[in-house]
DNA sequence: TTGTACGCGTTATCAA
DNA sequence: TTGATAACGCGTACAA
């Protein structure tokens, strides 16, 4: 593997002088900044990043751990984040927990050990707090996006999932619909505690009254809604529920699928609404009523926070909320 | 940061027994071993992957480029290959070249100054060749994945396009159909090429006229197809073709899409068949007859035959063909 | 069983 | 404008 030593027996310099070249710093003669370059040029010289970064104590590499690679929210927000960092100066190394504690440890220990610049993590849940102390006691810059964790202080970039829920539920009222169920992510996640204390204050305010039955905790990630709608379902029809507040787009796509097999269909027999869209691309025809949140800006907004730190040290920590939008589409419909 | 310095001072022992706790090499006694263990996890020590690559002139870290990472038939396959990997002790750092060569190469240097072990490459195109020689240079091993390089000698892992399309055209001749359309991907690109080859081939086998207004070239990526959707329906009605083989998924999204926003339906107006599965939790009823390759398998038998190469030097290249599976679905029918 | 000294490829400091 | 030398953190001959 030709080094920077090779380069300059060629160019009969010292290394010091193509050090200067590659990273154009110092006074060089035009003369020999030709010849250098001509050489590595001519040699395929590529720099040996792990020297570089074993002593200029810093790599450029930025960490971007979501939790399902899979969905479009995080896949949107990637693509965000990847745009910042690649105009800033920084490359990202992607990486998927799959909403798993272990991997994410595993990650953690990975992205120490390559010693990266900062970390933009969107954490599995509140237990992620033991993996942001190890950061923080090496030191290394973390912004959380989507997610918040309890008894850990840093930047952050969240959704108004508070202000979302109400927005879904009072929409499906709006309607005429006054038994909602509402299918939630992990209690773990913040997110979806704040999408519970919207659904519930919704309901209050409507003075509706709030049925246990209704509410089922699950997963954000893919699953199986079978026996959750079989529940729905096995309720006498003047109780069941008319309208589904499911929390994200995955649970959503997991309930259709179930009610579809049984038949009943969307928003006929139940109308249903949630966070996030699902690829756009994908659907032929966009149905679902939803929360939209501006994923782009969770990761664009996140990497530009992170990269902030990085470059100075700031004392407070920022917050910033961003607003999601409703958009009714067919998956609602009033009750009849 | 904490290096195994810190450790040794620590500990009352040298950086070399701290090092061979690390790595389990040499003769320990059993105390010392334990001290220095219990010292590392009080300091939360964690290696420092550059340094250690320096000397040891390995990463343990393969790249994968695969060239659209919204496409469930590449994600699906880097889920093989990080699963191989995984079990063999390397870790896989994941890249997207969007068919972009420009991409591909800037790629290319970054793994390069990042020597990693060995690169998995789905190419993007024929032009790549130049990026492979610039690995080949270098001596970094590599193996091509669903996609090979004309002048490129190596391993790689490939599908049976031209088998592939000769079942899919020979379902919708069998299903009555002889105008049959094929939009296919770049030409730029071997299993285009293949692709093209079943086609002609088969019409021929079938005594069918190849008619060159029904053969498109767009993009593997996601496109609008309405310009060629639009051309097709400007044939008059007698000429127009009755099914359409579509080189892979996208194009038969962007088919199917366009199609419809023009009140076309399939496979009522149009039966389709094309190559490889859309992503099944997204699509409630799969219902398109595909050519279904083992995406999988092409992750994993990539990876192994990429890790064999990087611990033993391996005098022939190796060739492995995959076969695709006809799924005969809903999205062709019978000409009436 | 343990330790010393060097080298991996690069950059920063300081001197020429 | 250029170069000699040390340093980054770690692994390994070789010595003790």
């Amino acid at each position: 593997m030709v080094s920077i030593y090779d380069i300059a027996k060629r160019a009969q310099c010292s290394t010091m002088t193509v050090s200067r070249v590659i990273n154009n710093t110092g006074r060089i003669s035009e003369k020999t900044r030709q010849r250098v370059k001509a050489i590595m040029a001519e040699m395929n010289y590529v720099p040996n990043q792990a020297a570089r970064s074993l002593v200029l104590q810093q790599t450029k590499i930025i960490s971007l751990l979501i939790t399902d690679i899979t969905n479009p929210f995080y896949t949107t927000l990637a693509r965000g984040a990847e745009d910042a960092a690649k105009r800033l100066g920084y490359q990202v190394m992607f990486s998927n927990s799959d909403e798993n504690l272990d991997k994410e440890k595993e990650y953690i220990d990975t992205v120490l050990s390559m010693r990266v610049d900062g970390v933009l993590i969107a954490p599995a849940g509140d237990h992620s707090v033991e993996h942001l102390e190890k950061l923080r006691q090496y030191n290394i810059p973390f912004v959380l996006v989507d997610r918040e964790v309890p008894g850990v202080e840093s930047d952050r970039v969240l959704g108004d999932s508070k202000e979302g829920s109400k927005a879904l539920v009072e929409h499906l009222i709006a309607l005429g619909h006054r038994r909602i169920a509402f299918i939630n992510g992990s209690l773990d996640i913040s997110t979806a505690r704040m999408r519970r204390a919207g659904y519930l204050e919704t309901l209050k305010l409507n003075d509706i009254e709030v049925q246990p039955d209704y509410m089922f905790d699950t997963t954000y990630s893919r699953f199986d809604a079978d026996p959750i709608i079989e529940k729905m379902i096995a309720m006498p029809k003047s109780k069941r529920p008319t309208a589904i507040f499911a929390a994200n787009n995955f649970i959503t796509l997991a309930a259709i699928r179930s009610l579809r097999a049984k038949g009943l269909r969307v928003p006929e027999d139940f109308s249903i609404v949630c966070f996030d869209d699902l690829d756009p691309d994908y659907i032929v025809d966009p149905f679902l009523t939803i929360a939209a949140q501006p994923a782009y800006d969770f990761g664009r907004i996140g990497m530009q926070m992170l990269i902030d730190r990085i470059h100075g040290p700031i004392d407070e920590y920022r917050s910033v909320i961003l607003p999601s939008k409703l958009l009714v589409r067919q998956s609602s419909t009033p009750l009849t």
